[in-house]
DNA sequence: CAGTTCATATAGCAATGTTATAGGTGATAG
DNA sequence: CTATCACCTATAACATTGCTATATGAACTG
């Protein structure tokens, strides 16, 4: 069994890499093994990769290519929102369907030195959340915003990953996933600090329709109604009733 | 440099791989490195923790003691949402303290067999979710919050390890915290199904005020101001306005 | 004292990532 | 056609890793 086509030797370690790495079953993958599933020696690998984390990095490389086409297939749905959701989707079924390259990607955390994966994925989701944004959609920065929902979904996929395959549940992601939605995005009240926590939905509610009023154009009121209703709701906003 | 006081070398193991562990500045630490440390020599580490991992889950064991010590320490504030949120603060600082001990404990994710400090870590949670859910604070089951909250825990601390430390912005956690509270509490609106979601967050909003307006009677707005408000609110609620 | 068990040490194995050195191959220049 | 030169690959080995087969000492038990 070895990976001798015509192909070149550099493209032979990385295929085999990624097999390897898809079929470790957990296991370590050695460069030993890579390098005799491609059919090469030695000094090949560091010939063209460096390193062995050099092989491993251009094997994420490749797996990234392959989750941002799964992010953006889909992307211009016109609904921000949702296409954030469908990122968050895609990016837990990635990590489930290749969970060793998802460790490879995004668990393998060091002090001080995070993986460029993680900036990358990052850029990705802000980008979308800079067009919620732009909708009005969105409660806070769009950057602050891609880095906690990221950090939530690599936790939750970590902890999917880490979990028999038979008591995976989904919903523990869906869950997680609609609460970092409902969390950035103008749906809920503006401020999430444990002071508002006890006010009243009424003034939790006026807060978000304020927030969105004044980010998105809406054309069903008349200018001076408009105003007269930010008045009214600016009343019950601030009112103290707990 | 040895750590030969009277103690007995299982003790003197321990001590050396936390030390190792913690000073390590993310390289790898070695048995020899240990066992140098503890003047000891291979097999006394064989024999006492058969392992290099024994060895490291003791170390972590004790670490998790340390940790639950934080964690139980200011546990009956008698609001159980407060202590989650301690809970919360707790684990990340403990992340950020001992980066190389929490990377042992929660980041040596493998497939198929998840850390026992997660079942440990997830069921503390549980205990005091079970609280809130007894005080009518929550959503959710005290499990499957506890899932989900200690999942985006671990995503965010391990997020702000790999930040160089310079960069480490807590507010990623406090608003990730925030949101996942949230989501499990009974403090939030109804509805965070999908179908809403597509909606302009305007009506969203405006849906929600005006259901809670209807509900509470709010004394900020008389009798009359209220009926136009919620007739511009109708208005706004049933625009087909995306 | 004899015997058994626990605890530690000596010495070494197999596997790992990596590299110093050298051989081969193809293109280009004379 | 030969020579040069850059690029690519192989042979062989190195140091370090986790780990262990075997043996020695100590401490308790009969």
């Amino acid at each position: 069994m070895s990976l001798d086509g015509q192909l070149p030797p550099k493209m032979r370690l990385l295929r085999a890499a990624a097999e390897l790495l898809a079929n470790s079953a957990g296991a370590a993958v050695s460069t030993r093994q890579i390098t005799q599933l491609a059919g090469v020696t030695a000094p090949t690998l560091y010939h063209h990769f460096g390193d062995k984390e050099g092989l491993f990095d251009a094997v994420v490389a490749a797996g990234f290519e392959e989750y941002v086409a799964g992010e953006r297939d889909f992307a211009p749905s016109g609904q921000p929102l949702e296409d954030i959701r469908r990122m968050w989707d895609n990016h837990v079924l990635f990590g489930l369907k290749q969970p060793e390259l998802y460790l490879v990607m995004f668990g393998n955390i060091r002090p001080e030195s995070r993986p460029a994966i993680v900036a990358d994925a990052e850029a990705l989701l802000e980008e979308m959340l800079t067009k919620a944004a732009a909708a009005g959609q969105l409660n806070v920065q769009p950057r602050e915003a891609a880095r906690s929902i990221l950090a939530a979904n690599v936790g939750v996929t970590l902890m999917l990953i880490a979990e028999p395959a038979a008591e995976r549940n989904l919903e523990l992601s869906t869950m997680t996933r609609e609460a970092m939605i409902f969390a950035v995005s103008t749906e809920q009240a503006a401020g999430t600090s444990p002071e508002d926590s006890g006010r009243s939905s009424v003034v939790v509610a006026a807060i978000a329709l304020n927030a969105a009023l004044q980010a998105s154009h809406s054309d069903q009121l008349s200018s001076s109604e408009l105003k007269l209703f930010l008045e009214w709701l600016h009343r019950i906003s601030t009112s103290t009733s707990s």
